[in-house]
DNA sequence: GTGCCACTTGAAGTCAACTTCAAGTCAAGA
DNA sequence: TCTTGACTTGAAGTTGACTTCAAGTGGCAC
């Protein structure tokens, strides 16, 4: 059995995170021991699943109904593969920008409003067409923080 | 001359948006006709420019940021390119958490605990070296809203 | 001239995923 | 025994990008 703060220390996650999650129903301390949760060792596997449906962009709210939909480690496959399919999605969207983005740069005519390539991305942008990644910018993504 | 709904329509924002931007300077109206502010055709313009920019991930104050340093229209071509490079990042770790995710999906072991594959990518996601997407999930990438 | 209705305002609310805070509790070491 | 300090709690605060609200205004059709 582990106290709150081991499993910080092996999840790499805070307590106030861990408590957090509790109360979100996606972790479960087994006990106390006097104030003090206790968890099972396997709750920081759990940890680990959650963390990756993190990053694979899954919100706590679908990690939940993976957990509810499946036996508590071995998630819905089917659901794993959707979010794969969508991922994908993503990156030929993040693809398709990032060289616009570098066609832009590229583009020599005076103003990039003059720019036949930038005229159709900001189109494509104005239309909706690239609906925007909301939240956090992706360079969160690259700094190991 | 455009009032605020026509550039509402015209550029897909609605217009407590429009108000919004303008608030955060990076829109100007350019008079008022009564109440209602007028503005040039060319915020629609700057508007996709701004769509363009949300797109690729920029928050509204780096977009602010590229417009103070550029003279309204062109944009700073460094920073495009910049942008350019960390979508790269972010499209290299959103391809490994998809594989890894497919993977895990296809991985037959008894358990996915069990799965050498899956415990790796639990390993990387639980150190935090796939620091998670925060903000909207992804799928919000993949529906045309 | 008068009523409609799209606009105006600042302030407050929303969402997700946490973090921070103030006040309280309790096992354990000196 | 008493202090320490890591834990506990619920509530409130944070961030970014907006949206919604209540109350007010004024051009224009009738």
């Amino acid at each position: 059995m582990l106290d709150i703060s081991e499993v910080a220390k092996r999840s790499g996650q805070p307590s106030s995170t861990l408590r957090y999650y509790e109360k979100r129903g996606l972790i479960q301390s087994v006990g106390r021991r006097g104030l003090k949760r206790t968890f099972e060792p396997q709750v920081v596997d759990r940890l680990a699943l959650i963390a990756l449906g993190r990053a694979a962009g899954f919100s706590l709210t679908e990690i939940s109904a993976l957990f509810t939909r499946s036996d508590g480690l071995n998630v819905d496959r089917e659901a794993l593969l959707a979010k794969a399919d969508e991922l994908d999605k993503s990156i030929k969207r993040l693809t398709q920008i990032r060289d616009d983005l570098r066609s832009s740069a590229a583009c020599d005519a005076p103003s990039h409003l003059e720019c036949p390539n930038f005229r159709r991305v900001m189109k494509a942008a104005g239309k909706g067409l690239i609906p925007p990644l909301k939240g956090e910018s992706p360079s969160r993504l690259s700094t190991s923080d």
